[in-house]
DNA sequence: CGTAATACG
C-alpha cells in the first residue's frame, strides 16, 4: 500500500460570514485541504448556512462560544471522518469560548485551537498565558503517551524578532511580550516542532496584518499562525512541506498550511 | 480599520 498524503490548512478567517461573501469557497477549493481548519468564525450554531455544512463531500465540525454571540469560535471541514470529535479539555473557563476543536484520527490527532488575544487586559492576558497552560497540559498528555500530536491555528503569540516586521515597537505589546514569547519557547522545549520555522530558519513571512493603516500593503505583519508537531512526526519524515499562503485574501490573517506523507 | 453586535481584535 502506497504512503498516504494529507493537506492540512489553518485559517482564521475572522467572520465565517464575512469571508463566505468574499470567494470563501474559491479559496478553499484552491487550497486543496484534507482538513481545512478556520478559527474566528464569529458565530453560533443557528447562524450556520446549509452551504457552510454542506461543502462538496467534507464534512463540517464546529465549536461555538457559549458566553458571547457573534465571538471566536473555531470550525473545521473533513474529507476524512476523524474517529472521534471532541469540543475543548474538560475545563469550563477555557472551553465555554469555543476555542479548540480535536480531531482525532487513527495515526494521529489534529487539535485545531484559537488561542486567546491578551490585548484588552491584563485579565485577558492571563487567561492567555493560563489557557496556554492549560491547552498543553491537555496536548501533552496525548503526546506523552506516545500519540503523533498536530496543534494548528492562531497563537496570537509571534515568538522572535523574524517573525514580525516591526518587533521593537511592539516589545511592550500583548503579542510580543517577553512572558509570552517565553511560552513559545516553552512549547519547542516541550517537543513540539514550528514546522514553518524549522523548514525555513530565515524566511520573513507573516500571517497577519492590522486592518490598520494600510499594514498587509506594506506587509507590517506579524507570523502568529502556526503549525506544531510532535517531534516524533518530524522524526518518522512525515512532514512534505509547510507554507504560508500570502497570496489568499478574505480575512487580516492568511492560510497556513502543512503536508504530511504518512506511510 | 473591520466584523458583528457596543465589544473586540
Amino acid at each position: 500500500m502506497g504512503a498516504e498524503e494529507v493537506r492540512l490548512v489553518s485559517w482564521n478567517v475572522n467572520g465565517l460570514r464575512a469571508v463566505w461573501k468574499k470567494d470563501f469557497l474559491e479559496s478553499m477549493e484552491r487550497l486543496g485541504a484534507d482538513v481545512l481548519m478556520v478559527q474566528e468564525t464569529k458565530l453560533q450554531e443557528p447562524q450556520l448556512t446549509p452551504e457552510m455544512t454542506a461543502v462538496n463531500d467534507s464534512k463540517a465540525h464546529w465549536s461555538f462560544s457559549t458566553v458571547k454571540k457573534g465571538y471566536s469560535g473555531v470550525g473545521a471541514w473533513t474529507k476524512t471522518d476523524p474517529a472521534a470529535v471532541r469540543h475543548g479539555i474538560g475545563m469550563p473557563e477555557f472551553d465555554d469560548e469555543g476555542r479548540i476543536l480535536e480531531l482525532e484520527y487513527d495515526k494521529f490527532t489534529l487539535f485545531n485551537v484559537y488561542f486567546p488575544n491578551g490585548q484588552q487586559s491584563d485579565e485577558r492576558l492571563d487567561y492567555k498565558l493560563r489557557f496556554y497552560d492549560a491547552f498543553f497540559a491537555y496536548a501533552n498528555a496525548l503526546k506523552d503517551k506516545g500519540r503523533p500530536v498536530v496543534i494548528c491555528g492562531d497563537v496570537n503569540t509571534a515568538h522572535n524578532e523574524i517573525d514580525l516586521r516591526h518587533p521593537k515597537a511592539n516589545a511592550k505589546r500583548s503579542g510580543f511580550l517577553p512572558v509570552e514569547r517565553e511560552w513559545l519557547d516553552r512549547i519547542l522545549s516541550m517537543g513540539y516542532v514550528d514546522t514553518f520555522r524549522h523548514l525555513y530558519p530565515e524566511e520573513e513571512k507573516y500571517s497577519w496584518w492590522s486592518y490598520r493603516f494600510n499594514a498587509r500593503k506594506s506587509n507590517a505583519g506579524w507570523r502568529i499562525d502556526y503549525f506544531y508537531v510532535s517531534r516524533d512526526i518530524l522524526d518518522n519524515g512525515w512532514i512534505k512541506g509547510a507554507w504560508i499562503d500570502n497570496d489568499t485574501f478574505g480575512s487580516d490573517h492568511c492560510p497556513i498550511g502543512l503536508d504530511l506523507v504518512i506511510p
